[in-house]
DNA sequence: ACTGTAGTCGACACGGTGTCGACCACCTCG
DNA sequence: CGAGGTGGTCGACACCGTGTCGACTACAGT
C-alpha cells in the first residue's frame, strides 16, 4: 500500500448516483476541510465519517486509517510540486541563478498553497512508517538532482570542489525542508516568508559557487 | 509548567526509603530505559508506571503526562547541550574555523549521545505545545547566538555583507538540527555521520565567509 | 427470481487516558 | 501517647477512539 493512487479496476461508471468512489472523494474533501479548522491529532476517523456522511465502519472501506487519508492527500501535492519543480528547472534557460531561485519557488509555492496538508503531514512524518517512506523518496529525488546539477556546475569548472556533491546536496534540500515548514507554521526562531527564497538561495549559491553571482 | 527542574520545596531528607523523589528519577530513568527498545509512541502511561514499580494513578503524582517525562529528560540533555556549545566556543582562541567546528561537534556530540531521546523529542515536537516551546528557545539561544558571531565577523571585515545575519543563523541552525536529526535516525537521504560535521561546516563557511578557508 | 458483489452500519471488544475517593504510613505537636 | 495533618498510593470508574465482525441492503448480470 505504498502509494493508493487512483486508476482503480473499475472506472467510467457513471450510473450509480450516491457511490462508488465519490465516497472517497468526499472524504478526502472532507479531510482537506477539517485540516484547515484543526491539527490533524484532533480529528478523529468519525468526523471524516461524519462529514462525508458516512458512519465509521464505511470509512474503514475506502481508508486504513486517517493517515491513509493524510497520505493521499500528500501524493497528490507531492506529484505537483514534483512536476512544477520539474517544468521550472526546464524552462530556465542559460541563466543560473535564476533557474536555481525557480525551483525553490515551485516547491514554496506548492507547499504554501497546502499549508494545513504540510502541518499535518509533518505530524505524521514523526509517526507513520508510510508517510516517512513518501517523503524519504520525494527528498531523495530533489537531492539526486541537486547533485547532478552541483556536479554539472563543478564539471564545467563553475563551481569549486568541495565535499562530495551528494553531501552538499542533502543538507541543503534538508534545509530548504525544514526552514519552509517552520516558516509556514508560523513558528520560531523563523524567516519572513517575503525574504525566504532570498535566503535560501544565497545559502545554496554560497555553498555551491562560493558567491552569490556565479558564472554564466 | 515550562519546566519540571528538580529543586522542591524538600530537599536533603535522607531518612525515607522507598519514597519521594526517588520514585520520579525511577520514572525518568525507566523512560530512559524503554525508550531505547521502542519509540515512543509504544510506550503507555502503565509501562512507565510499572517499570518504575507504582501503579499508573500514582504515576500521574508525579508527572502530568508521558510527554511531560520526555520533557524532563530532554530539559536535562538540552542544558548539556547548552553548556557544551557554550565551553566549546569559549575555549577556542583565534582559530576562527576551529571555533564554527567546535560549536558544531558540542551539539553533535550531545545528541549523538542520547539518540533515542532525540528521536523521542522529534515525535512530540510535532504534537505537543510544551515540547515546541522548549525546542523554540534552544534554537532562538543558537540563532541570536550565531547572528551575534556573523555581525562581528562581517564588522572586522572577514566575512562579506549579505542578507541579514539572523536570518542567515536562522537557515543554517535549522540545517543542523533537521540534517542532525535525519542522520541520528538513519533515515535517507542522510549523511554518513563521519562526513556530518564537515559537510555543514563547509556550508556554514561559505555561507558566512563565501570561502572554505576565513581569514585570521 | 436468483445469486453474487459492493457497500453500509449497529454493536462489540479492546486498549489507553485521566480522575475520584478511600486509604495508609509516617511525622509532629499538644 | 493519641490526634491530626501531609505525602503518597492505588482500586475502580468513566470516557474516548480504534478497529473488526456479522448481518443486512441494493443492485447487476444471467
Amino acid at each position: 500500500m505504498a502509494a493508493p493512487s487512483p486508476a482503480g479496476p473499475e472506472r467510467g461508471r457513471r450510473v450509480r448516483r450516491p457511490s462508488g468512489d465519490d465516497r472517497e472523494r468526499a472524504i478526502l474533501a472532507t479531510a482537506e476541510r477539517l485540516l484547515e479548522l484543526r491539527p490533524l491529532a484532533d480529528i478523529s476517523v468519525d468526523d471524516l465519517a461524519r462529514g462525508a456522511g458516512i458512519s465509521r465502519p464505511t470509512f474503514y472501506f475506502y481508508f486504513a486509517s486517517k493517515d491513509a487519508v493524510v497520505l493521499a492527500l500528500l501524493d497528490r501535492v507531492v506529484a505537483e510540486a514534483r512536476s512544477l519543480r520539474a517544468a521550472a528547472l526546464a524552462g530556465a534557460g542559460d541563466d543560473v541563478r535564476g533557474s536555481w531561485r525557480l525551483a525553490l519557488e515551485a516547491v514554496r509555492d506548492t507547499f504554501t498553497a497546502h499549508r494545513s496538508l504540510t502541518a499535518a503531514a509533518t505530524q505524521l512524518l514523526a509517526g507513520s512508517a508510510e508517510v516517512r517512506e513518501l517523503w524519504s523518496q520525494v527528498m531523495e529525488g530533489f537531492v539526486t538532482e541537486t547533485a547532478a546539477a552541483i556536479e554539472a556546475e563543478r564539471a564545467r569548472g563553475a563551481a569549486p570542489a568541495g565535499p562530495p556533491a551528494r553531501d552538499l546536496a542533502v543538507a541543503l534540500n534538508w534545509m530548504n525542508e525544514r526552514v519552509l515548514q517552520v516558516t509556514l507554521a508560523g513558528q520560531v526562531p523563523g524567516i519572513a516568508e517575503e525574504g525566504l527564497v532570498d535566503v535560501l538561495l544565497t545559502v545554496w549559491l554560497r555553498a555551491v559557487y562560493g558567491t552569490d553571482e556565479p558564472a554564466v
